[in-house]
RNA sequence: GGCGGCAUAGCCAAGUGGUAAGGCGACGGUCUGCAAAACCGUUAUUCACCGGUUCAAAUCCGGUUGCCGCCUCCA
């Protein structure tokens, strides 16, 4: 079966067929390096990131190609506003991109080009286009003429007298029509510039993808990638030039993810609510990220909220209590006497139950369910959901095994961790040892509460010697008390365990 | 004004022609001294509304309402 894509210029599903069989060529819209990397950021990253690493896991052999955009209007305000020049704020926002993607557990793109390191390639290229007739000069400046590509707008659907109808562009005397967009600028004094044919300027925005991608990719690419909102005009643009320029496809499916809300609004500067990556991480776990990411299909709109966190991070705590738990009976001897039938699960006596038939078979066909749910246009929240129901089979596994694993359930309860473990790598979720996990949460959960772990030892000390007095009021007292401090206990056949309230 | 998208249980959320995944929550049960955790069960005869196509529609078509995005830098 052929893995599916929505692409954003047919607006439907379509079979994934690239270019060469195997192999992926993908280009992604990166960030322009100005200021630090907020939560949309992250989810784009995150979304392609899965991509990549899906391709990866079917067998392909994919070249990634995420570019930074380091020369522009906004870089250029910003390192006027601190003093400094441009190659300072955008190797200082480039060097915090990588701090903060590093820490959601992205995976390197096979390229990661600069702008400011092509421009002699965008020069070429934006010659072709003068010398097609495409392109023409307005000023310093050099613009392509939109209406001279008779496909201007198919991927966006707009045409031009639409757009020219509800026109609020500002009018430009330097350019034959209000839609075309500049490929060169002339730079104006005190900016940073390049040596052209054309004087002294700087590039457009839209041409360093067309060049980096034909650079790095060839002139079509298999999979070109962004926010939604770069499908006009950036992405249209970046059509215009390149199929101007070659006169062939460039971009064989296009990809876009929807945005991230805050609090049912939108993320904006004037609204004040941009939420950035390391806000995000000074509270949460990045698997937490990931996971509430994940649990929406990656085209939807999601709404961040602190409640909708809250709910991932249980969900996230209760898989790592699965593995953990797994990982404590897995040490366990195996042995061939089952642990005593529960009769309201219809065990018999001897030989497998239906339950344990059941998780087998769960545990059998997660990997074809997960991958038919990513090769439906990466549908990771249904795929997500199999995950789900795998830790539900699981722990039934433990609940019949309680401490005394046959060698049948061991079997089975190590497949099952052995998948979260493979497939989990495509979400990057699921990577930390499960005692350190929980260790961890349980230690920062600590440091909130103002507490030390030897204060609660020594209470649960106590409240277990009331206990064996079968004191059970003092017992109650003493839990009730700690859970007014947030800390849940929990009585086991092994002992008594701590955690904190979620 | 133009273009595009969305509307599924208390909440979050999958599902593009075959009879509604999953998570959170709630309730009942098993287990437990009692809890907690875990497991089992219940929780949408129905997918904003009105028509139409079809043997069959949450899914396709037309219309209505409501929300959102883009058209200007934006992931």
């Amino acid at each position: 079966m052929a893995i599916r894509i929505h692409n954003t210029m047919t607006g439907k599903k379509e079979d994934f067929i690239p270019l060469q069989e195997k192999k992926v060529g993908m280009y992604v819209c990166g960030v322009t390096v100005y200021d630090l990397c907020h939560i949309g950021h992250a989810r784009s990253a995150i979304v392609f990131d899965t991509i990549y690493r899906y391709f990866r896991y079917r067998g392909y052999d994919v070249t990634f190609v995420r570019n930074f955009t380091d020369i522009d209007d906004k870089i250029i305000r910003r390192a006027n506003e601190e003093g400094v020049d441009c190659k300072t704020i955008a190797e200082q926002y480039i060097s915090e991109f990588n701090t903060d993607m590093g820490k959601l557990g992205l995976e390197k793109p096979s390229f990661e080009p600069r702008a400011t390191e092509h421009i002699s390639e965008m020069i070429q290229l934006i010659s072709i286009l003068i010398q097609k007739g495409l392109a023409y000069q307005g000023g310093g400046d050099i613009f392509f003429s939109v209406e001279k590509f008779k496909d201007y707008g198919k991927l966006s659907k707009r045409n031009l007298e639409d757009m020219q109808a509800g026109a609020r562009v500002d009018i430009d005397e330097k350019k034959e029509n209000p839609l075309d967009f500049a490929l060169w600028k002339s730079s104006k004094p005190g900016e940073p510039f390049w040596e052209s044919p054309w004087g002294k300027g700087r590039p457009g925005w839209h041409i360093e993808c067309s060049v980096m991608s034909q650079k790095y990719l060839g002139e079509t690419l298999d999979i070109h990638g962004g926010g939604r909102d770069l499908t006009f005009p950036h992405h249209e643009n970046e059509i215009a030039q390149s199929e101007a320029a070659t006169g062939k496809p460039f971009v064989r499916y296009w990809i876009h993810n929807g945005f991230v809300n805050i609090n049912k609004e939108k993320m904006s500067k004037s609204l004040g609510n941009i939420l950035t990556i390391k806000e995000i991480l000074k509270d949460w776990h990045p698997e937490v990220l990931r996971l509430f990411f994940l649990a929406h299909h990656y085209r939807s709109p999601v709404d961040y909220s602190e409640d909708s966190f809250h709910e991932a991070k249980s969900g996230l705590d209760r898989f790592y209590s699965t593995f953990n738990a797994i990982q404590e009976e897995l040490k366990k001897p195996t042995t061939f006497s089952p642990s005593l039938p529960s009769p309201s699960k219809g065990e018999g006596a001897g030989g497998s139950s239906p339950v344990i038939e059941n998780c087998r078979k769960a545990i059998e066909s997660f990997r074809a369910r997960f991958e038919e749910a990513m090769d439906d246009d990466f549908n990771t929240a249904e795929a997500l959901g199999y995950f789900y129901d795998l830790q539900r089979n699981l722990n039934s596994l433990l609940d019949i095994s309680k401490g005394y694993p046959t060698p049948e359930i061991a079997s089975m309860l190590k497949q099952g961790l052995d998948h979260f473990s493979k497939m989990g790598w495509v979400f990057e979720l699921f990577r930390e040892d499960p005692e350190h996990y929980l260790a961890r949460q349980r230690k920062e959960g600590l440091k909130k509460l103002n507490l030390t772990e030897e204060q609660i030892l020594y209470i649960i000390d106590d409240r277990n010697l009331a206990r064996k007095e079968k004191n059970w009021e003092k017992a109650d007292e003493i839990r009730k008390d700690l859970l007014a401090k947030g800390i849940v206990l929990e009585d086991t056949p092994v002992g008594t365990n701590w955690k904190l309230k979620s």
